[in-house]
DNA sequence: CTGAAAGCGCTAACAT
DNA sequence: ATGTTAGCGCTTTCAG
């Protein structure tokens, strides 16, 4: 168990001072090449490694971008990760991930501690209880880049990148309309995310375009679990006049709907057409396979880790919030074409 | 955007020094009660964030552990995950989590960012890739504590939790033999993994121990992702003498067979079982439902997390490697029950 | 019970 | 092209 090797020592053998070694393995202009080569040798043969900590407290931050989302086991949040996490491998920056488990006191434990760490910016996606905004204000009183993704802010003074939800909805329910589904029901999440608010509107958008009354008793609000979607379409199932379609904003509860379907053995798409929301992995893998939007997650991400080095790399600060929005896509799959 | 409020900001506050105000934050004995009150109120007020930079450097290393996965986007790993997060929190410990896509360079990579930014402990379950660990010798060398879990190295003199994958893998086997199934094919992944070796031998013990002759055109080893199990099905249906069940070493590979069969209009289970690894949540969502071995990641990650705690406890050093091994459960589904 | 002072390893102005 | 020096914010010995 030996110390860690410092600049110190790799000066002390090259007969040069720390300075320089700092310079040389940052390729300083300034070094010559020479010296850089004979600096970087050894750094290499006595397997240095920078001491983070030390260049942190030094210049007041670290090369680290803090992600934080709700789950990490979702395909999207994944896919938005490996997009935040190859732009910041360009750029010579780590990746921090935290999850919140969709709790406020974990996302609030996270900015605390991504904050004590000296992160150079902040990613979220915030959770589903998480209905005010608070705790985001120490981060812009910081001066922390700070960009959220998916699961955005109200307020309009910060950066986002966002999914053009109403749309993907509207897409999602005219699909079934073209489809000759006529009453579609429609699985809505709490209203104070936007995303779920957005999904809602495209949905009565769509009905109202094309002169289809909206029956209240067909919009039903839950946690868009697994288990929800099948209370949710028994529930839908028992009305006396049912609903021939169902358009969930989660592929967890349009499963949920799919297999209490499939138990009742109500068939799918033709007695009952489903579509889901987020193209989650197993939405290709099931029987019959599940129509839902694509999110990009991977974009997401990209665009996400953009903005943020646009915001350190301007040095006016002149930047103004932006929001970005990117448009879904509807993925058709056996779910929602009837034969 | 203001200063970050130090240590010596409070102190300036209250007339005191630094030392007292350190001193009342860690809840020092020798620090009075009024004292700490005062200290505790106004860093509150103050919206007082430690700077883990500067306190990481001065005792050397960070509060943080560090975890190494494949994929974050696995059920397995990401409950593993859940389980150290609990363990870490409960212990004021935060936690990093890095994926590696199954790539060595990237198990290189986020190895030395872990070293450099000081973390107190490496927590890793290798890649694929990985049939070296000459880049686990660093962390060794520093005293880093490293503990391997579920995909481990082969040394002996490191810290294992493991799952007996063996005694997973035969169980299912048995399963499938009890059902009345015959000739039992094998999809197995890279030997070098202790993971799949293990879970091959299982199998092998299994058909000894019951008489079954071993075949080796039964045992095909692949990369274990759906498409590959869609191709060793196919390959397997197409021999003169094809299989009556499949032991899959993957959920993902397993569900390729089920796609395939279902294809082919080949009835799972009346006409071939199937059973995989690792219970992804999807197996119970997909019909028919897949039976598979169970796990425990919470639990892994929980004991992975507690052997840290006690190597950093340990003042004199003394513990020895320790491997945990843990009894997986099959999780018996309509895939591998005939009618 | 509290204070003074040193130093963790690195960076970057300011020399030379 | 390289060296000198100060200091980032914290912890901790040693002193009182």
């Amino acid at each position: 168990m030996k110390k860690r090797v410092t600049i110190q020592d790799l000066a002390k053998e090259l007969n040069t001072t720390p300075s320089t070694i700092s310079r040389a393995l940052k390729n300083h202009p300034a070094i010559s090449k020479s010296m850089k080569k004979k600096v970087v040798d050894l750094a290499k043969e006595r397997n240095y490694q920078i001491n983070a900590l030390a260049a942190g407290l030094r210049i007041g931050k670290s090369k680290t971008i803090g992600v934080i989302v709700p789950r990490i086991n979702r395909d999207f949040f994944s896919n938005v990760i490996a997009g935040v996490e190859d732009m910041a491998f360009e750029n010579g920056y780590n990746v921090v991930i935290c999850q919140t488990h969709d709790k406020v006191a974990k996302e609030r434990q996270h900015l605390n501690t991504l904050i004590s760490s000296g992160v150079s910016g902040i990613l979220v996606s915030v959770g589903l209880e998480t209905n005010n905004f608070d705790h985001f204000d120490e981060v812009k009183r910081l001066g922390i880049p700070l960009i959220f993704f998916d699961r955005v802010a109200e307020q309009s003074d910060v950066n986002k990148i966002q999914n053009n939800d109403k749309a993907g909805a509207y897409k999602a329910v005219v699909h079934l309309i073209d489809n000759g589904y006529k009453r579609i029901a429609h699985f809505a999440g709490p209203d104070y995310l936007n995303v779920y608010k957005d999904r809602k509107e495209g949905y009565l958008d769509a009905l109202r375009d094309y002169n289809i009354e909206i029956e209240e008793e067909l919009i039903i609000e839950s946690d868009l679990k697994v288990e929800s979607g099948r209370v949710s379409m028994k529930q839908l199932i028992e009305l006396p006049n049912p609903p021939d379609a169902v358009f969930s904003a989660s592929d967890y509860s349009a499963l949920g709907a799919l297999l209490y379907l499939d138990e009742m053995g109500i068939d799918v798409p033709n007695q009952i057409g489903v579509v889901g929301y987020s193209n989650e992995n197993f939405t290709a893998l099931i029987s019959p396979s599940l129509t839902s939007v694509n999110q990009h997650g991977m974009e997401i991400g990209r665009y996400a880790a953009k903005v943020f080095f646009e915001e350190i790399n301007d040095q006016q600060k002149s930047l103004i919030p932006r929001t970005i929005v990117l448009d879904p896509e509807l993925i058709i799959r056996a779910s929602s074409v009837r034969k």
